[in-house]
DNA sequence: GAGATTATTTGGAACGTTCCAAATTTTGTC
DNA sequence: GACAAAATTTGGAACGTTCCAAATAATCTC
């Protein structure tokens, strides 16, 4: 009693019941009468208890953890996600593993064997590049419910919540449109990405509806990065026929690109109109604030983590996809139509 | 056998040995037989066995699980310091119970008991902004091994690694004094924390050691946050003795700071000096680049997982105290020294 | 106040592992 | 091939909880 931690039998033993009732009183159960439980808890004050979340999952195979592994928490996007889940998972009495993978498949698959002999009763992923759509067969199986968010992976039997790119890089489109530009680039991303696809499908299906034919070198694909941006800038400025605007791939990029448009003297939202995606939580103080594509990582989060819990409760292993809507925020960086502009700058 | 999940029991008669011969296989010990093990080990791969690390803790009490908190994950310092933690908690096998308490005291009270309950053999946390000290002696009492980073708690008997802030706001003033500054604002941050006074005082050393008098008026406290940054460009604009370079709280701050100085038209890095604090991902590709103070958030986070789980493994839960060496990294934020930018801005 | 109800409490027996002490097998020695 | 020594294997008994069936206590009914 004296040096190791105290246990429900301790209780029992000080409060003068058996340890069954001390059980009962820990879950609360309408059971136990009304003085027993109070003399109980005073007890359980009084010693210092620490329940053993442990030992009870041993007993009734129900844990109070789920699992959260994200490709890159460097990224504020995710990090915006990650915060999201914690909010949902929290506050319905659950905990958080989070792993990150960096992109590392090897680490990925690591940490998903770990975090199952852990006892996750679900898991969210943003599935690393290259994720395998059996990787997560095994949790399945075993009737852990998993959602993958943000990047899908075609062919997996599980839940996914991805935003809707294509409706997204359709409206940016259609902004710029609806500002005069007609040479648009779309920049940034790797090529043989699903999200990529979307995207550049979104892109590619505005344009048609505008009437402007789609030109091949107008999208430069690139590392989703800020460092990315400025590339993609590069490139694209080397064409004979520039472009006046450009649709990025994300945010990131959309950063990258405003700073190589600087680094040429070039004013974003001014002389070149740029429209990110994501909506990260620097975009809106940016200078230029930056048009972008919302997709409230943290919303989505916390969608994500809903859907996982309801699943949990439910029982049910049945897949279910959602898309999550998006919404065009105009700010500056797409600057003005393009005939203002250029009156400003004739006069 | 079909129903439930396999068990050890299940592998000992597939294999046809003794439960205890698993076990010891399972902890890889040179005690077994080479042809037993393989001989069990290919039992275990067959059956799709997946170790209970539940079970085993409840025996053993001694659990892979350390817990992370941290006051505000949206924040890429943060979110950087938990990447670090990670990457040395993975491969010592460990996993992480990640939770934000978005400087909710309270939150933060919930996670760490129930990450308790949940058996952590350790913690580290950056505190939610008026934790008590005594906060965390019932896990220490327990002699759970408690690492306090960024944030140190005053009087709290637990180890804790914190960079030199002292050292760094001097050594930014420095940097700037070399430049032929004398009126250096000291920009965001809330006034009544432990991190304000250190990188205060360290600012206040370096302007003595200067022979520049310290002014009330120059420093301007605000949020630690890019809007805090704004508005305290805003407020130091209004002093009839302006200054001309600014030492920030934090890189948020400082990117504030230069967002606020383009909505004047000033251009930070040729019209005036920012000096930010921390060197986030994004400081390095900022335009301008941001000449700050280094502290390597990642690598902290290494070393606090580095620190927490020698005191785990050693058992002494003796505090300690370390605090991270910083640098100043030059960029185009600080400008030219003074007398050319002079020079340039009347040629 | 006896019998029937209802409310409360209670000992085991799990759960899946590790540990211990002891049993068994193998190897070595002469 | 008998004995000792070393190597390997093995049954229980934990660990701290929950569950079940059954026991006990309290209340009601006439």
């Amino acid at each position: 009693m004296s040096k190791g931690r105290v246990t429900v039998i301790d209780i029992a033993h000080a409060a003068d019941v058996s340890k069954s009732t001390v059980s009962l009183v820990l879950q609360g159960s309408p059971l136990v009468n009304e003085a027993t439980r109070a003399k109980v808890n005073a007890v359980i004050r009084e010693l210092g208890y620490v329940y053993n979340r442990g030992a009870a999952n041993l007993r009734q195979a129900k844990s109070k953890i789920v699992g959260i592994v994200v490709n890159d928490l460097t990224n504020s996007f995710f990090a915006e996600l990650a915060v999201g889940v914690d909010m949902v998972v929290q506050s319905a009495g659950y905990v958080q593993f989070l792993s990150n993978t960096g992109e590392s498949i090897d680490r990925q698959r690591e940490v998903v064997a770990s975090m199952r002999e852990h006892g996750i009763s679900g898991l969210i992923v943003s599935p690393a590049r290259g994720t395998d759509a059996a990787d997560f067969k095994p949790l399945t199986n075993a009737g852990i419910p998993v959602v993958i968010v943000v990047r899908n992976i075609p062919g997996a039997k599980v839940s996914s919540l991805v935003s809707d790119n294509f409706a997204g890089a359709s409206a940016a489109v259609e902004h710029l449109v609806g500002l005069g530009h007609r040479r648009i680039s779309f920049m940034g991303g790797f090529a043989n990405t699903a999200v990529f696809a979307e995207r550049l499908g979104g892109y590619r299906d505005a344009l048609a509806k505008a009437g402007i034919t789609f030109d091949d070198e107008l999208v430069v694909a690139t590392a989703p990065s800020r460092a990315g941006g400025v590339e993609a800038v590069g490139r694209a400025m080397l064409l004979a026929d520039k472009p006046t605007a450009a649709v990025c791939f994300n945010d990131a990029v959309a950063f990258g690109v405003c700073d190589g448009l600087r680094a040429r003297r070039l004013e974003p939202g001014v002389d070149f109109a740029v429209v990110g995606f994501d909506d990260v939580i620097e975009a809106e103080s940016a200078v230029p604030a930056l048009t972008t594509i919302s997709v409230d990582p943290q919303g989505m989060g916390r969608r994500a983590a809903q859907l996982l819990l309801k699943q949990i409760n439910s029982g049910k292993v049945e897949a279910e996809a959602i898309v999550s809507a998006v919404r065009l925020v105009v700010r500056q960086s797409s600057g003005l139509a393009l005939d203002t502009t250029a009156r400003r700058a004739v006069s």
